[in-house]
DNA sequence: TTGAAAGCGCTAACAT
DNA sequence: ATGTTAGCGCTTTCAA
């Protein structure tokens, strides 16, 4: 099936099929509707190699994650894939495996076959990615290399404010003594969070946060937490995200801790892993479908029209609560 | 970039250039290793429109899939995206957000534009599926149509080998009543699992299985289920996934059932949710990375190798019971 | 072992 | 509004 057949079918030449499906405007509405008529019954599609040596673009983008089995990031490929379908472009994965050489590996072969690239949570260093944007139509998700004044576009989530709203919660429901269970150190996110919780805290009245340390960013790293964050003696703890805080949930529930009741507990990132457990967890996160959805959203743009890496491109998503059951006033809220 | 350029570089004419990485040994070694020299000096990459274009090959694949946000799906995906990297070939990852429109429509427009899909756990009905089986190179998971009449390759997973693992675990433990939790009615693996349970007890001693219901594959289905699982009246409870386990989980520990205390419970599929409860989930599951990748190999094999569709091309997957703290000796073991 | 040349199917100038 | 035509970059006969 190739435009000579729908040409000869419709009575028309190869160039008025390729313009009457590609600029339907440009050709007369007798002859458009021929041609689509002929399209149809043929059941013809345009060879798209061909179509992509001729253009010069290809209509596939990529989208390079760390792990597509964390739910982060497979729900950020839902969103990606289901906007890039619909505005009919083809989306290829790339999984990582956190491994920054196949990033880097990947993203060179990938470069010249493709229209653009989708990055999340490079786990590139800020010099090479720099370079990278600098060759290649792409959009980076949770990174910001605008300090380095490489402008790119960008999907960002202001960690900052979910964590303000995180502490703000648990203010309200009258904690005042609040532990916040870190991720790991050269996390961007966990940067973020750390901070965001930190600052907080110190805008608010008699809040004191006591910071547990660093743990793995996993359910193992809740568990071996558990016991510091039990013992600052905070009556709610804040999780680097809903995995660890499961995993507190999980050592706590052993050692007879019971959440809410004797401590309160938050989760980040708000992934569906926090509707598993009992209580279900309170968690604070982006719309990660639509953080995908967002930067395929980008880099269409730039792709479609040309547009430069002006800025003005970003797009910063705010966190939203989700408040569940794991929490609730502090033991002695009455008293106090 | 192009084959001009090395040609120019390495002395040699395009067509040994493009010999010297296609079929290296049909060019002198000499030659050869200026215009691999070449190649990587000038970082060039052949251009994969025009290759496809002339070979009729594009060099990707496609995967379909319901839900990539569900773990056994994304398990799926990486481990099929890792081998097809490594094999050289792209993945494109479609996510029919368990629509089998969405599913027809896209298949329907990738046929053309790739070399092969692999469709896992299609929501298409036998007919359709057998259709495209017809004209389209494709594997198929969790799915076999050799009773219709049509020999596909295809990844499938021992189910009824899955049940029994499960059935017997629970046996050797001691417990004689046993409950099972079911998922959708239509669903191929709950029709599977049903059987499977329902089996491996009637070949058991004194084993009574209980068939507790339909219900969501879910957390909600798990909850929606937990108070007739335990009016059951069964010591052990076996739920059709890790999810619907995990509800209930959830609910049994809001109505005060201690498991393994009270119930055992066990779950399908062995995904990495049944680690994050406490207890952790015992589980029988395949290794969905290895399905994944198991699927890739197949379909490469009846690309390359210009393989028909014959019978043979079938991988069944053993699942693996992976014992964690969900699952004891039923409370009156040592009195019976 | 190497080179010359045809063309894969499509799109976009250019011509009518 | 429509047709003619020249390639996009590569692979692959065919010839040398």
């Amino acid at each position: 099936m190739t435009v000579h057949d729908v040409a000869a079918r419709s009575g028309v030449s190869i160039a008025t099929v390729s313009r009457a499906l590609r600029e339907p405007h440009r050709v007369s509405e007798d002859t458009r509707d021929r041609v689509l008529a002929a399209v149809r019954d043929l059941g013809y599609r345009p060879n798209r190699a061909a179509s992509s040596l001729r253009r010069g673009r290809t209509g596939v983008i990529a989208l390079v994650v760390p792990d597509i089995v964390n739910p982060y990031f497979s729900s950020l490929t839902k969103g990606a894939q289901g906007l890039s379908r619909e505005r009919g472009y083809g989306l290829v994965v790339v999984d990582t495996t956190e491994l920054a050489e196949v990033e880097a590996e990947e993203i060179a072969a990938l470069r010249s076959q493709i229209d653009g690239i989708i990055l999340a949570s490079s786990r590139l260093p800020d010099d090479r990615l720099a370079e990278i944007m600098s060759t290649t139509t792409c959009v980076l998700i949770n990174r910001d290399l605008s300090e380095l004044g490489v402008t790119a576009p960008t999907v960002t989530i202001d960690e900052r404010s979910g964590a303000r709203t995180a502490v703000g919660h648990l203010y309200e429901l009258g904690h005042r003594r609040i532990a916040y269970v870190g991720g790991p150190e050269r996390s961007w996110s966990q940067g973020r969070r750390a901070h965001g919780t930190r600052e907080a805290a110190a805008e608010l009245d008699g809040v004191t946060l006591i910071d547990v340390g660093s743990f793995a960013p996993d359910v193992d790293g809740g568990r071996a937490a558990a016991a510091a964050a039990r013992d600052s003696g905070a009556t709610a703890v804040i999780a680097y995200n809903d995995l660890v805080a499961l995993g507190l949930l999980a050592r706590w529930s052993e050692t007879g801790i019971r959440v809410p009741g004797d401590v309160s507990l938050m989760g980040f990132d708000n992934t569906f892993v926090a509707e598993l457990s009992s209580p279900r967890l309170t968690s604070v996160g982006a719309d990660l479908t639509e953080c995908g959805e967002l930067a395929v959203e980008l880099l269409l743009e730039r792709i479609d029209h040309h547009e430069p890496a002006e800025a003005g491109l970003h797009r910063v998503v705010t966190p939203r609560l989700a408040v569940r059951d794991s929490t609730a006033p502090p033991a002695d809220a009455d008293r106090g």
